[in-house]
RNA sequence: GGUCCCGUAGCUUAACGGAUAGAGCAUCGGAUUUCGGCUCCGAAGGUUAUAGGUUCGAAUCCUAUCGGGAUCACCA
């Protein structure tokens, strides 16, 4: 059995045997023995002080004892105020490393029988897709994926903003000024074509706003009215306006599913809210029954939260439309029907913490029951050095520039010091690829989702430190070093002199299925990328210190190399839970 | 104004309520006739915003204060 679950059985016996008290396994904190200390694993006693009615040091050392005594590959221990450090045998490690190397797929749950949803990106269909959408984006990405590895049957899916007055004001001045240009007729991608025309959209109430106010006239710029008379043409479905409508949607679609491609994410289902945004309005009715919300005299339908203190909010306008919560409202149930899923987790940006409370509290009133398995997983804005990125400021981050930008800066770092040799022009260039979006995405991923980060893009293509190349780079020596080796096949089980370095890495390693399943818990791919740099680092220094190939006995050299093997594995699954590729050279 | 989130080294950041707060960048100084130097080792750098409280133990929990951000639309 694993060894960390045998101490925790192991305490949890002795406290019963010793102390006549129950305590569950997983109230036993099992921790990796600080450097600083003797010892391999650390028990902290604290936590059964008062049931046994002795002092921390006393009670370590008779739990010490017992478990030198009942479990096999504890050799020994020390006790430091109230913490039992436990040395480990030296037999252990080259077998726990033998069932290690048995586990081709080492780290991946089985399946839980549970279905997942995981909505990420929802973006506008009226501008290209910016920094902002790539931490979405790539949270979204990492946090299915680490759902899948975790047990989880896991959708994907997104739901398209393609519908309102903004979708209109980019269709209006194409319509004005666009010339009849086409992302063909101009070789430009389809999102930016349209981008391009929202600004010219924009610029032009501007223009028109400064011209009224000048002239003292209240009334509203008259392409503000025309892209209003469009949107009820599109409600009206004026034939003309719903083409222009598709086409501009499909150039648009074009454009992301390419940005998409280069991120290497995907989706299962995709909701388009010009078909849904009519949805909710019968969870209404149900709701006026059950009095969670009522009626205004002008028609309008509220609901009061003030007792949650989320305030009163509308969900009907008095017009008998709907608003945003409201479509939120049918989409989730909408949602539900299609997946029956046990838990669906909403990947927007915390600006909108409070809607996604609203939302879930309604849910919950209507008695929906899937309104317990939702989960907003909010991330803070994406700052730069030079302040805020604001659209109509033009200081936004594009996100295909971006991705340029990192494999253009990993091409020029690779021919410094690289060593790309012996690859054909191909695979170098799928090499720096992968090199440079391996820095942008564990840049991203790395910080805590529900903080704000700062967006260094100097620091974005670092390949030194921790970064995604550094752990890509470790990966690399693996790889080399077992080439190098060539076949081999020996008993590494006589190996039993251990050397730390050997005993840290292994240890690192045995955490890697549960840092899946915290970061499956906590909602957190970061962890998962602070977990693969530390194995990089640890195996870097192990490379460092300990000949392999040149090992004492043939022994030392087959576990090294098993180590060097699983250490090449576990490294490519955590990237890969990241979305990263590792590559072959670089 | 109400509500929510954040505040850790010069900068970017980590730490299930657990030992002397851990890294990276930048700075300074070292290491290679041996498996890939995009590596490794070391130095310096911290009153965890401030003041109280809770307890065996607090960056973490509670209260207040100060800073920063978000949000509180018959927009989405």
């Amino acid at each position: 059995m694993e060894i960390t679950q045998s101490i925790k059985e192991a305490v949890a016996k002795a406290v019963s045997e010793l102390y006549q008290h129950e305590v569950q396994e997983s109230e036993v904190q099992v921790t990796p023995t600080r450097k600083e200390f003797e010892g391999d694993y650390t028990v902290l006693v604290f936590p059964f002080t008062r049931a046994a009615k002795k002092a921390p040091p006393v009670l370590a050392e008779e739990l010490g004892n017992y478990l030198t005594e009942n479990v096999d590959d504890i050799a020994g221990f020390n006790v430091i105020k109230g913490f039992l450090n436990l040395v480990i045998s030296d037999a252990y490690w080259s077998k726990f490393l033998l069932s290690l190397s048995a586990q081709e797929d080492y780290g991946k749950h089985a399946s839980n029988g549970k279905t997942a949803v995981v909505e990420y990106s929802s973006p506008n269909t009226n501008k290209p897709l910016h920094l902002g959408h790539v931490r979405n984006i790539l949270l979204g990405w990492s946090m299915s994926k680490i759902l899948d590895t975790a047990g989880y049957d896991v959708k994907r899916v997104q739901i398209i903003n393609d519908r309102g007055v903004h979708i209109c004001k980019s269709m209006l001045a194409w319509q004005k000024y666009g010339e009849g240009n086409t992302p063909e007729s101009l070789g430009k991608k389809g999102d930016h074509l349209v981008g391009e025309y929202y600004v010219v959209y924009n610029n032009e109430e501007k223009e028109q706003r400064a011209i009224l106010k000048a002239a003292g006239d209240e009334n509203e710029p008259q392409i503000l009215q025309e892209a209003r008379e469009m949107l009820r043409k599109w409600e009206a479905n004026d034939p003309e306006t719903r083409k222009l409508w598709a086409t501009m949607n499909g150039w648009v679609y074009a454009g992301f599913n390419e940005t998409y491609k280069n991120l290497g994410v995907s989706f299962d289902k995709l909701y388009y809210e010009s078909e849904t945004y009519l949805l909710g309005k019968d969870m209404i009715e149900k709701g006026l029954e059950k009095g969670v919300f009522y009626k205004e005299e002008d028609g309008s339908v509220w609901t009061d939260l003030t007792d949650v203190k989320l305030d009163k909010k509308i969900v009907l306008r008095s017009d008998g439309t709907s608003v945003y919560v409201t479509q939120d409202l049918g989409t989730a149930q909408e949602r539900y029907k299609d997946f029956q899923m046990d838990k669906s987790i909403y990947v927007v940006g915390n600006e909108q913490d409070h809607h996604f409370k609203v939302l879930f509290e309604i849910l919950k009133r209507l008695g929906e029951s899937y309104a317990d398995n939702l989960y907003h997983l909010s991330y803070g804005m994406v700052e730069l050095p030079s302040g805020k990125m604001k659209s109509r400021e033009g200081t936004v981050v594009d996100a295909d520039d971006l991705m340029n930008e990192v494999v253009v800066v990993a091409r020029e770092e690779s021919l410094e010091r690289g060593d790309v040799s012996g690859l054909t022009v191909e695979s170098q260039q799928e090499a720096w690829r992968r090199i440079g979006m391996a820095a942008l995405k564990f840049h991203m991923i790395r910080v805590t989702p529900r903080k704000n980060m700062l967006f260094d893009p100097k620091e974005s293509v670092d390949i030194q430190g921790q970064s995604g190349p550094f752990v890509q780079y470790s990966y690399v020596r693996t790889k080399s070093v077992l080439a190098k080796a060539g076949d081999w096949d020996i008993d590494i089980s006589a190996y039993q002199t251990p050397q730390p370095q050997e005993k840290e890495l292994l240890t690192i390693i045995r955490k890697y299925p549960d840092t899946i399943l915290e970061a499956a818990k906590n909602y957190d791919p970061s962890l998962i990328a602070n977990y693969a740099y530390e194995l990089a680092k640890s195996y870097n220094k192990f490379f460092h210190d300990i000949p392999i190939l040149r090992a004492e006995t043939e022994a030392g050299k087959g576990f090294r190399l098993t180590l060097t093997q699983v250490v090449g594995r576990v490294l490519t699954s955590a990237l890969g839970l990241l979305g990263i590729e590792v590559p072959e050279r670089m």
